[in-house]
DNA sequence: AATTAATATCGTAATATTGCAATATAAAAT
DNA sequence: ATTTTATATTGCAATATTACGATATTAATT
């Protein structure tokens, strides 16, 4: 099928899966620690420094901008992207809540 | 294509990033989220639980299995899954470390 | 030994994702 | 107005993922 069964989930489990699925790719990786440690950049930067081509770099973004992680402005004839720093907190808190659940100790394993 | 290109990202990148895509999946996060409630499981339960095929919750843990957070211990004819706490809390920590990289003011957005 | 029970693996169909060339769009420069 | 520059969108081919039925496999039960 290729299909993912989303009714079967709660909202937040599949809201939380998208983010994490999302996240789940080197490309879009090395964009976000690119654009930190730039602190902004252009898309054709990008294409410069991962070596896609446009086409493809420019699809990672719109994933990225998708979920709110990243935001795009437009400069004159290019669009300058930077981190949206609350929903980068709003995801740590997340992610953080999701590992804080306590793990019980084991019996079996 | 749908191949991705691991070649032009580090290895932290990638590994990051295939931890990610695990992850990144609602009926893993509903497995992972239902065997710390419980403590343990069998795949049996999973698939009352989740109400998929037994083959597909399977292939889901061996997935799990893959990235280590979860580990499968057998116990006469059934197989008992538990968190892996040591992983657990190692993913935790390499997101937070994600996470924590600073995000500085953006002057364009 | 045959049956039952629990899980894993294989094969396959349907769908999703990745990547890129080609093209479209839009703003600045000439 | 035309050209240049930067980005977005479209269409497509290759590959990956998801889900499941059918079929092993393995251990306990009868």
């Amino acid at each position: 099928m290729g299909i993912t069964k989303t009714d079967m989930y709660t909202d937040d489990q599949n809201k939380f899966a998208s983010l994490l699925k999302v996240l789940g790719h080197p490309a879009r990786i090395a964009i976000l620690q690119y654009i930190i440690n730039q602190e902004k950049c252009i898309c054709n930067d990008l294409v410069e420094e991962l070596g896609l081509a446009q086409a493809t770099i420019s699809q990672h973004l719109k994933e990225l901008k998708s979920i709110g992680i990243i935001q795009g402005s437009i400069e004159g004839k290019s669009v300058c992207y930077c981190i949206e720093e609350k929903v980068w907190n709003q995801f740590q808190e997340e992610f953080n809540a999701f590992f804080n659940q306590a793990v019980k100790v084991n019996q079996c394993c």
